[in-house]
DNA sequence: GCCAACGTTGGC
DNA sequence: GCCAACGTTGGC
């Protein structure tokens, strides 16, 4: 099982919002991602997957986990390209649990341990990997 | 294939 | 609102 990281702009689509939809079983086509690296990310996807879920922008937390429940598709809302072929895709996920305690940016950025963390080093990329050990120590950080 | 110009993301 | 970082576009 792999960990990742996926942003969100809270105003736009927040943590609660997916917690909404999801509760009754429905799934969340996570579309809408326009960059090759995030994308690249989402195709290396496997269902049973974990996920934080980032709220950029507003609140710049940690505020829960999600789970991949379908691999890379193609995206609904995207055009296809000039030869007629899907360039970008998206997976489908749930809510599992928010964190009882967001962990912030800046407690991320003041934690030697996360100093490699993509999310840090790689502030643009909406889609982004999580180590094993990174995973479990941000767990602890937000109280699960 | 290089690179300048421009656009977007996201933190501050 | 500003700006750094980075991606994309288009001229050469």
């Amino acid at each position: 099982m792999a960990y990742w990281l996926m942003k969100s702009e809270p105003d736009v689509f927040s943590f609660d919002d997916l917690i909404a939809k999801t509760k009754n079983g429905e799934v969340e086509e996570w579309h809408g991602v326009r960059n090759y690296a995030a994308r690249n990310n989402m195709k290396a996807m496997a269902v049973g997957d974990q996920a934080f879920f980032y709220h950029s922008n507003i609140g710049k937390e940690i505020v829960g986990v999600m789970t991949i429940v379908a691999q890379a598709h193609p995206d609904s809302t995207a055009d296809l390209n000039a030869k007629g072929e899907v360039v970008w895709e998206c997976v489908d996920v749930q809510s599992v649990k928010p964190f009882p305690r967001p962990v912030t940016l800046a407690e991320i950025k003041a934690t030697p341990e996360l100093s490699e963390l993509e999310l840090v080093k790689l502030s643009r990329l909406s889609v982004s990997k999580v180590s094993e050990t990174e995973w479990k120590l941000l767990c602890t950080m937000g109280g699960l």
